[in-house]
DNA sequence: ACATCCCGCCATTGC
DNA sequence: GCAATGGCGGGATGT
């Protein structure tokens, strides 16, 4: 007999949508390999540890190598650079985002994962010698002779560094998705073509948004469901750990299971509704923004390792416990050692095996000691 | 009803 | 050729 597995019959094993999410998955990947002594990151052992198809470590290894975490060595084979190497590329994101940006958005970018040692040259991300440009008035239209680079340009790598560039390089502080589609496709595109750039935008979302570069919010308008940058900007007051913990709470669950299950949603065959689609021109705010301090991030200017800035940054709920320290006011020092605190002691995933019990205990002793590293030789104090 | 986005087919690319 | 990548969009699930 054909082995089938049909959740919609199964009590036991129901499928949820949400164990299934890139954003978990990123989490538990995360989990996995934010810790010391990894250095490369094997596709096939991920996919196995993680208990998902390739094809999902494909998309999350996209997405954090484009935001620097990670980096291509070779095939089947990325080197793990660390939350370390996020504001150095972010900042080049930026630099770049304004540069060529003279009206509107455009797709290149040479972001590279970072300095590091002396490795391969890569061959990979983001090469900058390709003319393309998501810009449509570049000349080239789709059916050009330009089939790789036009492969290139719709990369879920790109379009990552693309949806960060509008927030970093414009005023934009929210934004929905399909808006973000249209911005990033350029004018006039078929309805069609939007969607799916929004489908591929939810995924990124998800993943920017389980490492707490975005919250999803709603316009205060419009009531839109929409996605604000969050950054490396300070977290402190109105948004403390706890509240951004019992908001994760409720929707995605981080390291509940590390391995996403593997009951799978079943497919039915039914007719396709018809295409619908608002083809409301947003005259996009996209005025290039050189100087505005809310979306600015704080790195330092020299030294790669060692950050001296005033403001220090959050990595979310996946900081290495390596990361240099950064130089904090003592109150706020105090105040973000009693939110990490309250995050231990309020959000206790209720793992099922010894092993993520393991594992999330580890993550305990990763937090306090780098947080006890952050608080210089200040013994942690609870605030009451 | 509409927002979200998982899943896996299959085209490309790499070797 | 075959394996590794990854674009893409159908349609299931969540709200």
């Amino acid at each position: 007999m054909a082995l089938t597995l049909d959740p919609s019959k199964d009590s036991r094993s129901t499928y949820c949508r949400k164990q299934k999410s890139l954003g978990l998955l990123c989490s538990n990947f995360l989990s996995l390999y934010n810790r010391e002594g990894v250095e490369t990151i094997g596709l096939d052992d991920a996919a196995r540890r993680l208990g998902v198809e390739r094809r999902r470590i494909y998309d999350i290894v996209n997405v954090l190598e484009s935001i620097g975490v990670l980096a291509r060595k070779a095939k089947n084979r990325y080197s793990w650079k660390g939350f370390g190497a996020i504001p150095r590329t972010l900042e080049q994101l930026k630099e770049e985002g304004l540069k060529d940006n003279g009206s509107g958005f455009d797709g290149s970018s040479s972001v590279k994962g970072s300095d590091d040692d002396d490795d391969d040259r890569d061959s990979n991300l983001i090469d900058s010698s390709q003319t393309d440009k998501l810009n449509p008035n570049s000349g080239v239209n789709s059916a050009g002779p330009f089939k790789s680079e036009n492969r290139r340009e719709k990369s879920l790598g790109l379009l990552t560094q693309n949806f960060v560039k509008l927030f970093l390089c414009t005023n934009v502080d929210m934004i929905c998705l399909d808006e973000a589609a249209k911005i990033l496709l350029g004018d006039g595109r078929p309805p069609a073509m939007t969607r799916t750039k929004v489908r591929r935008l939810y995924d990124i979302a998800n993943v920017l948004s389980s490492m707490k570069f975005i919250e999803k919010t709603h316009h205060p308008e419009t009531r839109k469901p929409a996605f604000r940058w969050l950054g490396l900007r300070e977290r402190s007051e109105d948004k403390s750990v706890d509240a951004l913990c019992a908001n994760e709470s409720k929707k995605r669950v981080f390291g509940s299971d590390l391995t996403n299950s593997t009951i799978k949603r079943s497919r039915v065959g039914l007719p396709m509704d018809g295409i619908s689609d608002e083809a409301t021109r947003i005259q996009l705010l996209t005025e290039v923004k050189c100087e505005n301090p809310e979306n600015d991030f704080h790195i330092p200017k020299q030294e790669p390792g060692l950050t001296s800035s005033k403001k220090s940054y959050h990595f979310g709920p996946f900081a290495p416990p390596t990361i240099p320290p950064a130089e904090v006011s003592q109150s706020d020092r105090m105040k973000r050692v009693h939110d990490w605190e309250s995050l231990a002691s309020n959000y206790h995933p209720q793992y099922h095996n010894q092993a993520l019990k393991d594992l999330f205990a580890h993550y305990v002793e990763a937090w306090k000691s780098w947080y006890l590293e952050v608080a210089g030789k200040n013994p942690i104090q609870l605030i009451s």
